[in-house]
DNA sequence: CTGAAAGCGCTTACAG
DNA sequence: CTGAAAGCGCTTACAG
């Protein structure tokens, strides 16, 4: 591969303006900008980023950090994906799928992670992801709320989960509902904690009791048991309880065909015996199915993109004012699986 | 951040001491060591990724790169990238997500990639990305077969589409199917060419006339029209014919629910009118909806981790044997939704 | 097993 | 607008 000296040589500049023409930094005459961009096709050069970066000390890449272990992809990641790379191209910055584990503990890694910053998905409470990333003095954004992590004034994104569940709760139990099993996402996680708190609330408000079969929650690990949580806990519920329950609650869409699929082992129709509702699923899967499934949409991709923007403000690579919290509006879609009791 | 001259004169050694302590490519006294190591504990020094690599020039990253525009993660694609972070952690990879463009011209990038090596998703005719691949002499395998590009010897990694098509052919016209009609990817793409000659291969090895209504594409961009396209060419096919297709084929399993909400509104039933086979979907999903959806197994995360293995060869982290094409077995899993007529 | 020194390929004050 | 030189923070022959 050629080099900045080779193009220099041959175009008869310094290395100083041979710099300058790729990186626009202090203005070149048109006649040297010319002859070493002509030099440089020659000889099939381009700057070596990593030298580059070695003095700038910015990598141009921004690592996304996603649960190690836990790693599945939903349609709510992809479209939080597809937001995040496509803002960040925006600003010339790549992204770096990053997996750490969220709680084990290992070796430390042997180099300084590549990255200018973090956007850290899915947080859990006392996320080890989190406290490297601040030893380490990496500027992040959590998408998520985060708990008990003794760090000050983390930046997040986040949809208004407290909100989001007050207004699943009201939107059933105005339709009659007070029986309702709540599908949640993992233990740990933040938005999990949000939820159930919410969740309870929003009984409360409504005279009604919470009995433990209300509330479950999505194991840990990907696995085997991952993929037939929602089937498990609905068969196993519904079948060992004597009051009915008419409504579900699914973290996800994977999650719902699951659960849909218990129910029709266990001879209920949705939504005449059974309603369902989805929190965060693909909107235009979701309106595939038979039947369409009512559900929030929670606008991943603008999450994403929100993420970045809040990191790139954090980087100083976006100037002005910005807030630290950013909130994405969410809102009901209402298709054909859920009904009145 | 404390740098490597930092640490040596803290622990009264050589950088090059330090830095063999890190690195572990020469060894060091045990007192040496653990003087050097307690010191890095105290200045949380960590060697800079990015001057090491400068010098050893390598940057320990892959780059996997993605059809731009027509970014959409499905579940093949989950579990690929799945297979691919796993595996490529393995050697201490780490994995950039990359779009590049597939046909049109943009500028030229203004610094080299920062990775080792690529891997080259969903590759199509005249594919631009791997010209660019080539040109920049970056080591990269495909997954999928590529065509038209005038490059010696590219490693890929694949499934037998060929073998892949003519084995759904034969299990449906074995059920008496002879009107099949198939929802296929993106026709740019070279696995949908050649899908295509093999389905026409396989019809005629059963005298089965090729119909016009027979074959459709993908469209190439992410857009409404895209993720309508299984429904849309379903519905307005069927519609408008006057002989009666029996069997559909469909490239993944959103298109399949797309289609199946189509022939919802035409009043057929799955499989008792009609049946569905989907070549690459998530097979656990695929089994909780109802019918459950006869379909392939093409093991995508293994696709995934024979990518890496084979860049890796490439690369020469990886010694010993290794052939240049890799086909990575499938088999059809039996569901509800393909019956005999 | 350890050290001194050169060098990886750029960018960036500084000077003109 | 351009150049000469120092320096980014490591690794790696070379020498001992």
């Amino acid at each position: 591969m050629a080099k900045i000296d080779d193009v220099a040589r041959l175009a008869g500049v310094s290395k100083g303006t041979v710099s300058n023409v790729f990186s626009q930094k202090r203005p070149t005459s048109p006649k040297v900008t010319e002859r070493v961009l002509r030099v440089s096709r020659e000889l099939n050069y381009v700057p070596n980023h990593t030298a580059r970066s070695l003095v700038t000390k910015k990598t141009m890449a921004i690592g996304l950090t996603i649960p190690h272990g836990n790693f599945f992809f939903s349609a709510f990641h992809n479209q939080f994906i597809n937001g995040v790379i496509l803002e960040a191209s925006t600003y010339g910055y790549r992204v770096l799928l990053d997996m750490i584990a969220v709680e084990e503990v290992k070796t430390p890694s042997l180099a300084s992670y590549p990255i200018d910053g973090a956007i850290v998905l899915g947080p859990t409470k006392e996320d080890r992801r989190i406290q490297l990333l601040h030893q380490n003095q990496i500027p992040f954004v959590t998408v998520g709320k985060i708990m008990n992590q003794g760090i000050e004034d983390v930046s997040t994104v986040n949809n208004n989960n407290d909100k989001i569940i007050h207004d699943i709760c009201n939107y059933l139990i105005s339709k009659g509902h007070r029986n309702i099993m709540f599908l949640n996402a993992g233990q740990q996680m933040t938005v999990s904690i949000v939820r159930t708190e919410a969740f309870i609330h929003a009984l409360e408000a409504h005279q009604i009791e919470l009995r433990p079969h209300m509330i479950h929650y999505k194991p840990l690990i990907y696995s085997e048991e991952y993929m037939r949580y929602g089937y498990d806990e609905t068969y196993n519920t519904l079948a060992n309880l004597e009051e009915k329950v008419t409504a579900i609650i699914s973290d996800d869409d994977r999650t719902a065909f699951s659960a849909m699929n218990a129910l029709k082992d266990l001879g209920y129709c949705v939504p005449e015996d059974i309603s369902l509702f989805v929190i965060c699923g693909d909107l235009s899967m979701m309106h595939q199915v038979t039947p369409s499934l009512t559900g929030m949409d929670l606008q991943p991709s603008e999450l994403g993109v929100q993420s970045v923007k809040l990191l790139m403000h954090k980087l100083s690579v976006l100037e002005g004012e910005f807030t630290n919290h950013w909130i994405v509006d969410s809102k009901i879609v209402e298709r054909d699986s859920c009904s009145s009791v």
